[in-house]
DNA sequence: ACCTGAACACCGTTCAAGT
DNA sequence: ACCTGAACACCGTTCAAGT
């Protein structure tokens, strides 16, 4: 009873058992594709990601799931946003610690992302989704309590959403490719008369992304905060 | 004489004309390739890019271009890294104005991608060229005459970074699909109730892309200098 | 050393058809 | 309304072979 449906691509004699659709396969959805989607995706990658094997992980034929869906684009776009979901503590509460804040949220948003790496090289082709847009609400709610002027608000808000976004998708593209940037090192160090200043600073072999992240945000906020 | 080799895919009648080799398809090579490909995927963004397409153009076979490189992969490191190259005033100059220098150089990095959009988000998955590394050696070097403390260093690097990178990719993604952004603007004004702030701001309609990248760079520069 | 075509194992999507 | 298989026009890359 346990591995039924799993090696067999029996489709074709599944009538033959009586019991009403036990669970076991409830009908397509969007909702399914879109939790299959960023399933396979985690354990795949972005190139892993196929019509043919997400029908298959749903075990539907693949022109099915053209019904709910409009072009492969789509399934990148929602299974996108659907990551990205936030949850806080009510907007109107602590307006004092705004930089606090906006930090968690921040950190939360980079954490989101770094948790399905495949978004963060996703995320510049892609829509803005209203998990993405509620983000850049929150945010400028956030920085307009803090006293940011109004002719400053936008500016500040894209230079944090480019801060976030240009740290995240760099710290996923060197998570898949570690060796790479071990290589990158190696070459560098070879080359040590070239670049000696990145060189003697151990540029690319320092680790801590966690608190580097932090360091620059910090750096940032400064910047904006109001005089 | 002009358009000889346009239209005609007559490889095989080649031998027949007597002239030593008149420039006209000249051997292969690595730089042939990263040029052409170069090319292609000025024309064709980074979908357009295909083993075979870029061997027509070369008046090879597909097979041929295996010889001189490894992979597709190689392909586009090579030709990422081909359009990042830097040439600026000699290093020891003016050590005063380091704020001008390092804006001067983040302005020419974000141009150089913004002039071949598929780079900015081709570069969250790609391997640190030489360009690369002198860019952010130049960047060390600029950061410490500067006065930014050894233990700041490598935090203030990865700052600016993140920040050219996320702000370029932003502005060449929402290049590419200045309709799904409008199509946004549209959601949210339909849902400005839950978006009030983003929405009487006009975060998506605001057009001066150049104005807010210096401006944040500003803020961060700002949040970065020693006190 | 350099180039090649045929073949393999895949893709996304159109289309005409089934229930 | 929802699902399907066959077919089309592509992919990147292996392999065995040519010069």
């Amino acid at each position: 009873m346990a591995a039924k449906n799993s090696g067999a691509r029996s489709k074709r004699t599944r009538r033959t058992s009586e019991r009403p659709p036990p669970v076991q396969e409830p009908p397509l959805s969007r909702e399914r594709i879109v939790t299959t989607a960023v399933e396979l995706l985690d354990a795949q990658g972005i190139e892993g990601l196929t019509m043919r094997r997400l029908a298959d992980r749903l075990g539907a034929g693949v022109m099915s799931l053209y019904w709910h869906v409009d072009k492969k684009e789509d399934v990148f776009d929602l299974a996108l946003d659907a990551v990205l979901d936030y949850r806080a503590s009510p907007p109107g509460n602590e307006p004092q610690d705004w930089r606090g804040e906006a930090i968690h949220m921040l950190e939360d948003w980079r954490a989101s992302m770094l948790r399905h790496p495949w978004s963060a090289s996703l995320l510049p082709r892609r829509v803005l989704g209203p998990n993405i847009l509620s983000r850049l609400e929150r945010l400028s709610q956030i920085l307009s309590r803090a006293g940011v002027a109004d002719t400053n608000l936008n500016a500040a808000i894209w230079s944090l959403w480019n801060y976030v976004m240009g740290a995240t998708i760099t710290r996923a593209s060197f998570d898949v490719s570690d060796d790479d940037r071990a290589a990158a090192q190696q070459r560098l160090t070879r080359l040590s008369e070239r670049y000696p200043t990145i060189e003697r600073s151990r540029l690319l072999l320092d680790d801590d992304w966690n608190g580097a992240f932090r360091k620059g945000l910090g750096f940032l906020l400064d910047g904006l905060s109001p005089k």
